[in-house]
DNA sequence: CATAACAAGTTCCATTTTGGAACCTGTGTA
DNA sequence: TACACAGGTTCCAAAATGGAACTTGTTATG
């Protein structure tokens, strides 16, 4: 089986990852986070080729998650920024860097650590819940159905199979 | 240029994603999450073909995110679960599901919706400070030196555009 | 005892995606 | 006029992927 349009997913991972479950993707918007704008500079930076960063910057300003901007109006030459859509992957880009701090860092450690300028302390970003402030895990976080499932169920525009699959989800205990 | 090891790259966010940095894997980890274990219902919920499924999971297993556990005694059968390593993924996953779910949704709303169940509230997931509990965004989050990356350049260990680049990131402001 | 069913793969080959190198285009500078 | 630079595009070979059929080990069924 092919690989599916985001839109026909059910899953919101399923449909994510359609946009940024690539080689290249994700590391290109992590270059964008830290202000690495332009075409070749990002190319140099991942040794991706030009074809391919063309492809990818391409996919991602289709979906709205990066737009071109002018930088140099003699020149007419433009990179590449975050819209609002993409500088909230924000979070995913922190989580993803912090896994792999954690479990694939060498015995040197990790390569970056974390300042939160408010506070000014060095941070551990975490998971929490909005409403009282706790770290969120596997075990004290459950899925309920939300409107869009529901409508979907209500239309019969669902597979038996993504069915059982939420049933199983949202009857995860302990 | 060709994909690169993991381990020979500095960035945690590469590292990573030569983990699950493909269309597959994700959402193989994600069915883990929630309980779907066997080969069989893997392989039909997803899509996937055999070959590429035994393929991402002999993957995972190499790198400690997944093991394998006997589910059948009597027909020695074996489904796989999440390590320690793996479980630790959760917030990869609640995070861009979130994001999947804000920016990726139909009319209708979001698939599925968040209960915190400690504290009984519908909840958003957020990314906070661990010190403070402030929320995290690109503007009051900045990166620092870790110990990793300062052995690197002690041993000169690094190339002259990774230099660069983190130079870069840490420069941050605003 | 033969046969079928089931889970978990493996093998083979055609299709699709990717990488690499060379080429193209528009603009300004020497 | 020639050259440099940024940002591509074109072309082809190499690698990854999909699809279908086959394999293996085990138990259930007639």
């Amino acid at each position: 089986m092919k690989w599916q349009d985001s839109s026909h997913q059910t899953c919101s991972v399923a449909r994510a990852t359609s946009i940024f479950g690539d080689k290249w993707t994700l590391l290109v918007l992590r270059l964008l986070f830290v202000r690495v704008y332009k075409f070749s500079d990002i190319q140099q930076t991942l040794g991706i080729t030009k074809h391919r960063l063309t492809d990818r910057l391409n996919r991602l300003i289709e979906e709205g998650v990066v737009f071109k901007h002018l930088y140099d109006e003699k020149y007419k030459r433009y990179d590449y920024r975050l819209t609002e859509k993409g500088t909230d992957l924000y979070a995913v880009m922190i989580v993803i860097g912090q896994w792999g701090d954690k479990w694939l860092s060498d015995e040197n450690g990790p390569p970056v650590e974390y300042v939160h300028k408010d506070c000014g302390h060095n941070a551990q970003p975490a998971l929490t819940c909005s409403c009282c402030g706790e770290k969120l895990t596997p075990h004290n976080l459950a899925l309920s159905m939300g409107p869009g499932l529901k409508k979907k169920i209500d239309d019969g525009d669902i597979s038996e199979q993504d069915k059982k699959l939420y049933a199983n989800a949202f009857a995860l205990k302990k």
